[in-house]
Parts: structure tokens; sequence; C-alpha cells
DNA sequence: CATTTACCCTATAATATTGATGGGTTTTAT
DNA sequence: ATAAAACCCATCAATATTATAGGGTAAATG
């Protein structure tokens, strides 16, 4: 399951796509539309500034605005960025691998095979469908 | 990512499933083979049991031993029992089906369907998927 | 200079989930 | 009768998640 904290989010980031003609937009406009919480909203923006996905002004007039093209942000970097790994299990995770400790040999544990699978038909869509697909209406 | 707790029944349902000749078999030997602590995997059992997957004996010579055929048990009736639903978003589930606060139409709610996309693609592999294809070597 | 607003850090608490434990009851074989 | 083992109940401990709060600093505007 998503965490709140990714819905919020690609809640975010679709409002600021839609609102990229009206400059920088405060965390409270944000927060209040989603009713998610000033400081935990502000943590949120942070990291998806520093991912590079968002730009930001200080001072009056100040506010947070889209850097890239929704076109540009697929899903799969956002969950991970947020929630961190796609994957069912450590061991086929891409970016956040760890070994299991159970499991003796990875090659031919036969539930390393099929989490890899879904990991692949997960990450095929994830990776394919980006902002833009999802701001339709939303 | 799976549970532990659905880490521990495959780990139950595959040694039971080699060993279905060797009659019930104690909760102990599998606790001490996989290293999982008796208590604990006392009520995974009894979960698996009580879903139909195990059956069981009380008394000296009792123990679990495997009901259904491994063919027979696919893996995401097993993730579904012991982690709960398998979509990411609870308006995408199947099972366990929740609306979503935030989202006002779930019709034409692009994140929805992507998830949709997800979970289908998902459980196709995983109802594919059945213990006996994970017996392999494990 | 004063105000605004993002930025940064820490801490706390409430809640949920996950994993583990303890103690006792019932069934069964010998 | 005794011992073995599943069964059942309650509770706790550890961890992660979600959210709130407070304090301040830095930059930008007018």
């Amino acid at each position: 399951m998503l965490s709140k904290k990714t819905k919020y989010a690609l809640h975010a980031l679709t409002y600021l796509s839609k609102n990229r003609d009206k400059g920088p937009i405060l965390i409270n406009e944000i927060s209040r539309e989603y009713g998610i919480s000033h400081k935990f909203l502000e943590n949120i923006l942070l990291e998806l500034k520093k991912a590079g996905f968002l730009g930001s002004k200080k001072g009056k007039g100040g506010g947070y605005y889209m850097i890239k093209d929704p076109k540009d942000v697929p899903l799969s970097t956002v969950i991970r960025l947020l929630d961190g790994p796609i994957a069912l299990l450590p061991c086929v995770s891409l970016n956040y691998y760890e070994p299991c400790e159970e499991c003796q040999d990875q090659a031919t544990c036969g539930l390393n095979s099929v989490m890899a699978q879904v990991r692949d038909e997960t990450l095929k869509i994830l990776k394919m469908k980006s902002l833009d697909d999802i701001l339709k209406v939303e």
C-alpha cells in the first residue's frame, strides 16, 4: 500500500502541475486544499525539491513551483522517493537491494524469481505512467 | 513488501509440501528449521489451517500436514491471507476494498486507473504461480 | 528595515503494525 | 494416568507511520 506521504506528494505535484502558470504557490495553499498539515507537507515538498521536481522561492511572493514537465515525472520515481522500494522482497529490489537472510541460493529460489517478475510488470507500468497521466481529473 | 508472517507462512507451506509423505509434522520442527519463534509460527499455522490449506492432529504423533495439492495453492491466496491487500491503494483492492477519502471521482481518477492496472498485472502472476512453483529448491 | 516565506532541526505523541511471549486448555496416543 | 502436542487467549515489545509542535535561520520583497 502506498503511504499517505506518497499520496500527499502526488496530490501536491498534480496541484502544482495544474497551476504552473500561476507562479510560486504557498505551502499553505496546498495544505488547505488537501487537508494536509502544513509541517508535514513542508517536509514532503522539500524532498520533492531536492529530488529535482520542484523549485522554490523564498520571501514574499515565494512558494513552490514545478520545474519538470509532468510528462518527465514517472510515478515510479515519486513512489520510490517517498515510500522506498517497489519490490515485494528486498532481494528483488533494484534500488534498495538487500539479500534475504533465509534463502540460501537466490539464483534457484522460486519465490525470488516470481517476485522479480512481479517487480518487472509493476515497474513497466509505473515507469511508463507519469504525473501527466494522472492529471486528467484527479 | 511482504511481511515476515507471509514469508514464514510460505516457508512452512513449502516445508510441509516437501514432507507430505512423512505424516504430521511438529511446529517445533518447522520453527527450528527456519528459526521462527514457536509461538509466532503457531498462529500462522493455525491461520493456514482455518483457511483450508493445512490439517492438524493433536496429541502424541500429532502435528500439521498439507491438505491441498501445492498446485492448488496460489501465492495470491497466501499473501492475501497473511498480509492483506495486494493492491497499492484501498480503492483498487478487490478483496479489501475501501473508497479513498481524498479522491472525489473514482471513475475519472488517474491514479486509481494506473493502480488498477498494476493490481491486474500483479495478480495475473500471483494467481498463476502456486506453491508448487516455488518448491524447486527454495 | 519589516514582513513574508521557505528552510532546517529537534522533539514528541498518537496510532498502527509487526513480531514475540506466557499461561493455560483440550485432544490424543501409549 | 501421563505425556505430547495442537489450540486458544491475552498481552507485551519493538518498530514504523502519521502527525503536530516549536524553535529558529536565510532569503527575498517592498
